[in-house]
DNA sequence: TAAATGTTAATTGTTGACAATAATCGGCGC
DNA sequence: GCGCCGATTATTGTCAACAATTAACATTTA
């Protein structure tokens, strides 16, 4: 009686259909830092109920998308820089962890089929710096920090640091490209592979750590160009 | 948790008190691990609304309280030991950063108001472990690592720890004694302390480190103990 | 005019009812 | 007896209405 399907067909609710387009609508500045949700209105959008909305926009709070205040209703949640960096710090202390027991697991039982996808995706990663295919590097970055985190096995991480980077996508200020430092960003990757593949559990978390440090450095110094330009016009 | 005016009086909402109350019913194993929860009873029994009870679910879901499964309901989710291991991983790596945090603040900007909390915290479980008064002692623990995550003013990781504890708290096996060892959790207080008025952020993510990971092996060693006793029977 | 108060409109909190899905039980064939 | 299949029941997903609270506006008064 127990759920014994592990991957169980779970055909999505309309609440998590909801939630879904409130964070697309999040990301895509429809809905600004700081503006009110009005239930009514996003139910009549989205032709559903209004409780199915108060599902949806209970769960982003839960997220901490969104801030909730009794009888007054729900926020998107404005993201300060001091906020960023505490969210670096957090994802720094997590994916080093991972890259750690990443490391101790691949040590213990050399996994075959893992290590393959790693080299994949760096494979993949130098091809599209080589081809300045910027937009499928985002997608292989975001593949190789799942990999890491599905490597070190531990569900509750995994799902934390996915939270922590979905936060940390839907406030990036608008017009900030990433792409530059492609190059370093590569030889970090390669580095913390090398050492997981030998099991070295201390250099993996020293690796992962620098990595998540030096993306919160280029961030900070985008971010202060960003303000400087700004505060020309 | 009032984010702006100190003196307002919010009333907490039904949901809230909803859920606080299963929280009570699963620490105190009327709700078993791997148990069904249903809606209408639980409704009934709080003398509430279907709805209400339903908001309170989906909050413990989205801490890892509770398990959802589309159209088949909740379930009080089973943590496994193994689970148990990867939260320690986790509390130590945000535990760690903490400590580093508050060290660095504390070295950028000497607060003499939290040091003198962290003071009295010491002398007050110094005292409880005198009189071996362990029920004091355990909300004194509790209220140390609530201190450190203040100091490291990272709000994101005090929510995040937070929820890991009470989902460790809550899960906690039957006649685990954990006032093992007081003594020596004691000392490992201290040195953190110590490195944090040091402004010694490295020495303090070390000493942060090294306290959960002796809480984990102390658990650990526990409850093999008490499955050792179990299988006697 | 500006502050304070009373009144109305808008929005959220909560509830009960209806629809869709999954679990249960009994018959049927083998 | 055992297992498959359909009807019945129970439970969850969704909705629309009601109650409580807050925001907005108008009015009064100093």
């Amino acid at each position: 009686m127990s759920p014994d399907a592990p991957f169980a067909i779970r055909r999505e609710t309309l609440a998590t259909e909801v939630r879904a387009e409130i964070e697309r609508l999040i990301a895509s500045h429809s809905l600004e830092s700081g503006q009110k949700l009005n239930e009514v209105a996003l139910a009549n959008a989205f032709g559903v109920s209004r409780g199915t909305v108060r599902e949806a926009i209970r769960s982003l709070a839960d997220s901490g998308l969104i801030d909730l205040v009794a009888n007054r209703g729900a926020f998107v949640h404005a993201t300060t820089l001091d906020e960023v960096r505490n969210l670096y710090d957090l994802r720094g202390a997590i994916f080093a962890m991972a890259c750690s027991s990443a490391a101790r697991h691949m040590a213990a039982a050399h996994d075959a089929d893992i290590l393959a996808e790693f080299r994949k995706n760096l494979a993949d990663m130098r091809a599209a710096h080589a081809d300045a295919a910027m937009d499928s590097y985002y997608e292989l970055n975001i593949g190789f920090h799942d990999l890491i985190l599905r490597a070190a096995q531990n569900d509750k991480a995994k799902a934390i640091y996915d939270n922590l980077v979905r936060e940390m996508h839907l406030f990036r200020r608008r017009g900030l490209s990433l792409t530059s430092n492609v190059a370093r960003s590569l030889e970090e990757h390669q580095s913390i592979v090398d050492a997981i593949v030998a099991g070295d559990a201390d250099a993996a978390r020293a690796a992962g750590l620098f990595h998540i440090v030096s993306g919160c450095t280029r961030y900070m110094k985008l971010a202060e160009n960003a303000a400087a330009a700004e505060a020309e016009d």
